[in-house]
DNA sequence: ATCACGGGCGACCAGCGGACGGTGAGCCA
DNA sequence: TGGCTCACCGTCCGCTGGTCGCCCGTGAT
């Protein structure tokens, strides 16, 4: 239900080039790469490539094998939040145009700061999932707990995270943006294409909804 | 002093192709064009190509000849934010982004809703005399009457509009920003880029300004 | 009628927000 | 070790915000 909806309703295909660049060499700082990370990538002089996917984890549990926990992601996004500040900070300085939110600059800025894991793919992915984080932490808790616990993916747990949001939305009168811009953390985020359609959705829906069951007198009132 | 700031410093020079395309024909609409204007315009069957250019005028005055008063220049930001509060409305039934400022969907908005005589390069040209207007109406109006009086140009007009509002950011902490924002009619407006340089100008010039006064312990202090 | 002035606004550009899906890392058998 | 699943993020695209200066309307002569 709260997949495919809104997804394939776009203008056309793309993609037209695979044009591999395959660079390769120049190796990295490779130190100390992420929170909590204990693995030893592998022991030969190489670098990482990509960092290592995500598994559904519960709060303080520390990823197993080359995948990254949850709690890592969320620490991404209170770093990207960090990087915008300091951007803010130089921008105020120099008189030019401060951003509010965590804009291709700030990813920039973040890349050049060394935080090459950071990029916008993977934030943008994500920032439904944050947002539940942020807004109701016992129930970001509970759904992080049941989908590791039936041993589902990481793609599988980012599809839920949409729902309590919805919910969330519907009880306060379904303004996405109004939730997002009131939690100091989250206001620096845009919110996500697919939640605004998904919470329009369900507005509509549930207008209709309670329209038909009530029976007359406020449907078609136009 | 006023002029010619920050004004050449940019990257390259631009403009390649003349390319006029002279496609004429298609008659407009053609009626009721500018608030309160009573010009026959020439009374063959043509359209009008252009608005008439501004000229300075008092509040109240009626621009005579072939010209449109500052009153009628106003109003066109008053009519701006009519069209984003449509624009607001249209994209929160569609639970679209909503904008928050004057952006290129407004005047596309506003364009196809007739009113042609509402376009960007224009309206962002005056944004910081519009700003001065709403901020101190007083020292608006006596600019206004003085530039009149000497006979003086719409562009040396609005040169000088910068001045005063300088001066209110400097009795604001410099900051340009949160004067916009916090006024309900001018928020809706993007800070000119070179209100905000010579707000910066200016407020570096007086910190060196008033540290060298000082004569010590203040100046040098990083 | 002609001319010089000056400013309106068409059209341009770098870079933005947003999205997709091909590599290739990763785990299991 | 081979295979196959799945997600990371390089790379694209429609536009945006911002700007420049050409063209021509305009008033004086």
């Amino acid at each position: 239900m709260w997949d495919g909806m809104a997804a394939g309703s776009n203008k056309q295909r793309r993609r037209r080039k695979p044009k591999r660049a395959k660079i390769t060499a120049s190796l990295e700082d490779d130190n100390e790469t992420a929170a909590g990370d204990q693995d030893d990538n592998g022991g030969g002089g190489s670098e990482r490539q990509r960092e290592h996917p995500f598994i559904v984890t519960e709060p303080g549990e520390v990823a197993r094998g080359k995948k990254n926990g949850l709690d890592y992601l969320f620490h991404l996004y209170e770093l990207c939040r960090e990087f915008l500040i300091q951007v803010q900070n130089i921008a105020k300085e120099r008189g030019e145009k401060c951003p509010t939110k965590v804009t291709n600059q700030v990813f920039r800025y973040a890349k050049e700061a060394g935080a090459s894991y950071i990029n916008k793919p993977k934030m943008r992915h994500y920032v439904h999932c944050y947002a539940l984080h942020c807004l109701d932490e016992e129930a970001s808790t509970a759904l992080r707990r049941a989908f590791k616990e039936r041993g589902e993916n990481v793609g599988a747990w980012r599809q839920t995270c949409y729902e309590p949001l919805v919910a969330i939305a519907a009880r306060q009168g379904w303004d996405i943006d109004a939730i997002f811009n009131a939690h100091p953390r989250l206001a620096i985020w845009y919110v996500p294409t697919k939640l605004r359609q998904l919470c329009h959705a369900e507005r509509s829906s549930a207008a209709a909804a309670s329209s038909s069951i009530t029976g007359g007198g406020d449907h078609l009132h136009f």
